[in-house]
DNA sequence: AAATTAGGTTCGCTAGACCGAACTTCTGCG
DNA sequence: CGCAGAAGTTCGGTCTAGCGAACCTAATTT
């Protein structure tokens, strides 16, 4: 049983077109070890790899990485945001600094 | 030497108060282990650990690695709203609220 | 139906990620 | 100063990321 990042990783590639020997080209690695990430239970990829990978396939580590899958953002949560970036980096801070507060997991 | 990744974790891990222990503990790796990735003129980091750090330093692994032209400013946008779309709705309301108190400009 | 081809799979080996523990350097504080 | 604790540094060892090279299997081609 493979792991998120792998079915992320060979959806994307499949999405492009890529066999697994394509890809490692694109990112300097070999077919072999591009299977291995895909399927082994077990994928941990070094950070410059999957940075390879993320620019191959036209996405980001972070995205790869995910650990839950990528929910369309409901409508209050967008609006906040983009009403976030407007503001001056001094009251950004201070929110986000309410948000360590209020979000009481992990201090 | 170190390497770029190595000076921006140390600069966000300091510009957090977090010794090395500290941010061992965080991204759950050994203090010497944090060194080298600081220090060390090779610094290769598993996807996972760069992940973690990015998290524990508030950031994205993205801007960590430098592929992309993202500034921090960019990135710890990013991880506030990711974190905020994490948060219980409850929760959420509120830092709404706190949004509106802190951007005075208002309709 | 044998041969060719293209994609995927397996495996043993080696370099290096990551650790624990000892060591050194810094920072108070009496 | 002198020493106690915290922070940073070094190093030998263990485990695994990542590779090369062979292998399998299905689809064509002759």
């Amino acid at each position: 049983m493979p792991t998120p990042l792998g079915n992320r990783i060979r959806e994307l590639r499949l999405k492009h077109g890529l066999t697994l020997e394509g890809l490692g080209a694109k990112i300097d690695s070999s077919k072999s070890y591009v299977w291995e990430i895909e399927n082994k239970d077990v994928a941990r990829p070094s950070a410059e790899k999957l940075s390879l990978i993320a620019a191959a396939l036209e996405t980001t580590t972070d995205y790869l990485l995910g650990t839950e899958a990528v929910t369309q953002l409901d409508a209050a949560d967008t609006a906040f945001f983009r009403r976030y970036r407007e503001m001056d980096p001094k009251a950004k801070e201070k929110l986000r600094e309410m948000l360590k507060i209020l979000d009481d997991k992990d201090p």
